[in-house]
DNA sequence: AAGAGAAACTCTGTCGACAGATTAGCTGTA
DNA sequence: TACAGCTAATCTGTCGACAGAGTTTCTCTT
């Protein structure tokens, strides 16, 4: 059932499994996190929980007051907009320097990859949509890379993305998607043609027009809830 | 000697001291962390202080590795060029919304801010350099949170001017401050213009010009050290 | 019956202690 | 004298337990 991280510490486990398990919506947002349950559910002490909970607090993940305890954080529609609006600079960023510094056997396989988006989406029009949110992360990832910018790497692989999954839902139609690879292969065309700006500039559209696509799918989507 | 942070719980309190340790250099790039000697420095027992290092572990300020211990994180000119990069977009978007957001008290703040910056580089040509880095950090602050983009903020205040001030260093000439000031006034006056693209374009060409001073003091002071 | 107050329970924050891993130092040999 | 191997000391990772703060529930009063 659950994949097991062989990665040294407890803690460490801890905070792999504990983002994931966010991420997957097992722990919903909003939900309050009990040291003492989440400890024997995964059987370890709270000594290492509490120090993955710690990580996770500064990823963003969870909420935590004093005395209070910690939260599942809840997505909301302005800290939508903030993600979007930072990561259309910061991939606007990685997909310049991506045009430059990327090597032709990294482009063969972000073609690869764009190649494989499109079949999937042909052939299964309304299949596992799993599979193509994993093409169009890893196409992004994929750039981010490139960029041969560590810290440009960190803010988007390992904050932006996660962040982002919090708000991904599963109602977008394959029109929107047919639009997505589209963009994607524009940016692809840009990179090949090792044109930096055409690059920033496909790339900061994709992420603007994927910021309306998520942003509408998010509203349609809340319109079931209400306000605290 | 050293400032009582009220923050609630020991582990909040030590995040905070030891980041400023680590930025006011108290402990050294490099320097091997040892959890039972920090521990009893600030007189508080192991858990609360791992949790800080956890917490400092993802804020970059330390580097751990399992079974090894932690060390404080050594600047390196690519780290600083990866900052720089960073900083460059994400404070050109935050000058470009704050020319529409900001509101007119929030600028003449800002003015003052310029105002007594350069009041302050004319009366102490050579004093307290303190009190400028302290000026210029403002400025940057301010229109940070005139963008009231929650992540922008996070990002550039809690993470990228900390590690920033891993590289600051004391030998930098009047005549370089003089031009980083002149750059703000140009900042300012687009800003007080309303004009976005203006205002993110000379924040932009503000960041460049600072990262080549600071590249430029990084590598005359590093004449002295040797390699790994 | 509704609300204020107190008691009991639960949880978070903190500490000290143990176990495995790592490092430093010592010994013996080539 | 230099180096390999072993031993001892130290450190990190983990756990269980205690104390204060917070929450819930029950009771007593109006």
């Amino acid at each position: 059932m659950s994949d097991v991280d062989a990665s040294g510490t407890l803690a460490e486990q801890l905070f792999h499994t504990l983002t994931e398990a966010i991420l997957r919506g097992e722990l919903a947002p909003g939900a309050k996190i009990s040291e003492p349950v989440l400890a024997q559910r995964y059987g370890v002490s709270r000594g290492p929980l509490r120090e993955a909970l710690h990580r996770l607090q500064e990823r963003r993940l969870i909420v935590r007051s004093a005395n209070h305890g910690a939260r599942v954080v809840e997505p909301t529609p302005q800290m939508l907009a903030s993600i979007f609006a930072v990561r259309e600079t910061l991939e606007g960023l990685a997909a310049k320097e991506a045009a430059t510094l990327m090597s032709d056997d990294e482009l063969a396989a972000l073609a690869d990859g764009v190649r494989r988006h499109e079949r999937e989406l042909q052939d299964s029009e309304a299949g596992r949509h799993n599979a193509l949110g994993k093409a169009d992360e890893d196409f992004h990832f994929r750039i981010a890379q490139a960029s041969q910018n560590p810290l440009l790497i960190d803010l988007l692989c390992n904050q932006l993305y996660p962040l982002l999954r919090l708000y991904r839902s599963r109602n977008d139609n394959s029109s929107l998607r047919q639009r997505a690879l589209a963009e994607h292969k524009r940016v692809l065309s840009a990179l090949c043609d090792r044109d930096p700006e055409m690059a920033e500039l496909t790339m900061k559209r994709h992420i603007a027009s994927a910021k309306v696509r998520r942003t509408m799918a998010l509203q349609t989507c809340s319109l079931s809830k209400s306000e605290t």
